[in-house]
DNA sequence: GATGAATGAGACTTCATTCAT
DNA sequence: GATGAATGAAGTCTCATTCAT
């Protein structure tokens, strides 16, 4: 490993390229089958140099998972300036596309959470030391349809956290759901674009529009 | 063991015990720390007997995967016959109060499944040949709101597949955080009914009606 | 298993055919991977019926071992009456030939005497009670030879039991190495006829022939 | 295991050692009881050190048999050396007593090699990669015998190959012979010098030699 | 006598972690 | 800080044996 350094540069910090591996790794193998072995082999260092930099496996595990809500904050991050610009649903669907390609690839990591308690007792725990939350990655879309809402391009009357849970709420399910079954049954996936059609499903809404309808005078009471 | 007839009767039949142990012990310790031998002592056998009734550990924990989506069908299952009655809100709010139970019951164990990509595999070879997947849980959901068409209930020209999506993930996703950061931290939850607020999103959705619509501004006073 | 009986006869004793079964267990899979439930299953029996039948496992090897001399014995039994038929060398190497095909098929099972110290005690201890031995399977040999020396046809100051000893010696380690080295490699039998050339080399010995006897010099031309 | 180092030098090499500790294993216990725990304890080092050095326990018992040939061609490595000295029966009976001991000691190791088909298989694709084989035990000893061939002291036309495969044969048979029934009962070792009437057999042949014997003429027509 | 589901001791193996270098 | 051989607890799985039917 001495031959290392004059390949890549160390310089990025022996932590931080252990972190980049155990990703890799978790994505690849799942919390499963990855092993310390395997994740100091893919970072380049020795089994025990992770100890130096970690707790223990669970530690650098977590810190992992700690990159995920940033990496979901990017996507987001933009979006508020564009409020106003183009149209509402171009901005929903780019937002949406983004969102499921970030699921796609977070969700075969973020559920190993789930696969051991310890894991997500830790996880929270850092959480609620930063006072962080993943709402952290709402708040920005949240204030985008805000601002849409200010400009008139947006129902007044919506509820923006709402809106947001049900957009990305379904690309995280169309994600889960392609995970599950395999890249070839996509049961919902085969339209030309489901992002679109989701976009265009919650702007529209489900409530039939004609005023003239008396049923609909009762429609929400 | 011979006791064991006294108490408990064995007519579940030693595999269904084994596949309910393994789904208490998956849910209560993850797939990280589900041990043969605590499945085993749960399900109130030997250790050995797993294997007279499973190729091995994973073959046991995929069974417990094929549960659930039955679960999920349960759920959706009566909802065609409600199209007409009570209005669409309850009953897509109903829906999701459902489903949103399900998910946080069922998302520890589901999310195992990435855990270990050749759970995954084993699981999607179990689909294919089955004919399965995750849109039999939708296709209930999706007559439904068809029917509420058909009645006139719910806009013609919706798709009801991306609304069926856009509720279900919504909740899956309101499952998905509460799990991550705890019971008490609930970033969207400390609303009075937050499933009430996501169908009426949805319902609504988030077009500005026309605004030269005089009758639009007192929508929701 | 019930309509075992209806396609081949049970009459051959259940005890008889576990042995049989466990002989050919033995032969293809070795000790180390013949299971009870192999050798059952190829008995066509359950498990448990072993156990009417044999103390453990470990006496069905047993017996299996016990059939092995028997088949010895079987191959060198009619050789003294041959005494001054044919010629001693096309007797020998009859003898030789059989008993190479015989410890070519043995060979893997009588070896797994060794793989178990408490089955060979076992076996010590039986062939102890009967008052048997492998020299039972020598003594024809060593009668024939004797007959033979009596004929003139083999020399009368010969050992026939180092004798015997010799041919049988050299047709074992021919199997032994066959079976090691595997059916391709053969280090000495690439010989048209290996047996052929171990009698005569026996039969001739390794002493020069006096060099001042003339009618040595065309002993071999 | 710190002290160990004070006590017995950790110089051999942790790998060697468990070679040497499974030969001993494998040599009191046999395959069958030769457990990975007991090796482990028997070369002073962790379980799990041997998959360190070793893909599993297969793999160090093959290493074991690996070392078992060596041992062989050691002993047979200065014969040629000895062409012209003493005598060839004195030679021959030395080679004899050196080969019946190490057949003795090492049948029980070798022997394993039939009671695991695996074992046989990977042993064989090892001889394959190495060119090596039995035959390099030979050599020497048919390399010995062309020599003293040469010096007139062993008949020009013996076949050097098969008295090599008789003698050796004939020892490897009386240690088989001894180790199955036990040190107590030698059917044919209660004689002073066995080897020597073996080698004594071999040199002499079994031909009757008074040339005038009418029926000797007709021996080998 | 026959069955075969159940047993459970114990086998092999993995892998997070330590520590002398 | 870095290393990696060694550790040993704990895991998964096998299989000879039993026993109620």
């Amino acid at each position: 490993m001495t031959e290392r350094s004059l390949i890549s540069p160390p310089a990025a910090g022996t932590r931080a390229q252990l972190v980049d591996a155990a990703e890799r790794v978790l994505r690849s193998k799942g919390l499963a089958r990855a092993t310390t072995k395997e994740i100091a082999r893919e970072a380049g260092c020795a089994e025990g140099t992770l100890y130096l930099h970690f707790a223990d496996k669970l530690d650098l595990v977590r810190a992992v998972h700690e990159k995920l809500l940033p990496a979901f904050i990017e996507v987001v991050r933009h979006l508020p300036g564009r409020a106003g610009t183009r149209t509402v649903e171009a901005n929903l669907t780019e937002l949406g596309c983004s969102a499921l390609r970030l699921y796609l690839d977070m969700l075969p990591v973020g559920s190993s959470l789930f696969a051991d308690p310890e894991l997500l007792r830790r996880f929270r725990a850092r959480l609620a030391e930063q006072g962080a939350g993943p709402h952290r990655a709402w708040e920005p879309v949240v204030a985008y349809l805000r601002a849409e809402q200010a400009l008139g391009r947006v129902a007044a009357d919506a509820d923006p956290a709402a809106a947001a849970l049900l957009l990305l709420g379904a690309c995280e399910q169309l994600a889960f759901v392609e995970l599950m079954t395999g890249p070839e049954t996509l049961p919902f996936r085969d339209r030309p674009d489901p992002v679109a059609v989701l976009v265009a499903t919650l702007l529209a809404g489900l409530s039939p529009t004609d005023p003239s309808d008396p049923t609909e005078t009762e429609r929400r009471p």
